[in-house]
DNA sequence: TATATTGTACTAAAACATTAGTACAAGTAT
DNA sequence: ATACTTGTACTAATGTTTTAGTACAATATA
């Protein structure tokens, strides 16, 4: 099996290691370098190759099962699952009003408010 | 001293103490209850009434204090500070840039673009 | 100056998060 | 069946976060 990601950890940043792969995919996933029905590495090809414990590759890969972003077959290895089935429109709905949600509040704390906080985004928007 | 705001703590939902009462501030301010000027309990005063150790309470006070959100002086207690004059317009901008980005990032990473993230504030701005 | 009020510093205990060591279980392929 | 590949479970070591215990320092006020 070839892959087209190459992995890499920091351990001078702080971030997890788990975090880090579990980044690293989703970006892949992000640029179109990973697709549905792409392979993982496998759990201990990666950990041999980033000199991590299998558990610690296992946990990022399970975390991305839980996200719906891959899904895992004993065996046969992990693979980037079809992303539009994995959370239903209601539900992605309810989170993107609950993560908002505590932004705006965070945001508002600083004085910030909702008019100026919208703008701002929707120049960021315009300027992508 | 008479306090507009009711405080509580819910220790099963897995968020730590210190940060329940930094939220519970921000929403206060957010929504009006509590404006500059305004003094918040004492650290001991509060820390009594949600049952905590006092520095919990100071914990939380001196992230808000770092913040810019609030003031302390020894000996007269900890006021709602009036964020305007304490942080120039760059600030404030670099501020909003830097708070925005790490919601944009933690958004994108559940797949939302940044337009839809812009489209729903709007919609938000909207409504209120 | 007393005295009472306020926030603060220092230490330690407990809980939690992260990673590793190791052995196991499930599926695949010969 | 047997061997090989895959992911998984369990335990422990380590470090970090969170909270408490306790004593202290700074300020206000009489």
């Amino acid at each position: 099996m070839e892959t087209v990601l190459k992995f890499s950890l920091d351990a001078t940043n702080g971030v997890p290691f788990y975090k880090q792969i579990i980044l690293q995919v989703e970006m892949a996933i992000a640029d179109g370098r990973l697709t549905t029905g792409d392979q993982l590495p496998t759990v201990r090809s990666l950990a041999v190759d980033l000199q991590v414990n299998p558990n610690t590759v296992a946990r990022a890969y399970s975390e991305l099962e839980i996200r719906g972003i891959v899904n895992t077959q004993q065996g046969t290895g992990t693979f980037i699952s079809n992303q539009k089935v994995q959370i239903s429109d209601v539900e992605r709905e309810r989170i993107l009003a609950e993560i908002t949600r505590s932004f705006v509040i965070h945001a508002a704390s600083y004085g910030f408010s909702l008019g100026e906080i919208s703008s701002y985004l929707s120049e960021l928007k315009r300027g992508e």
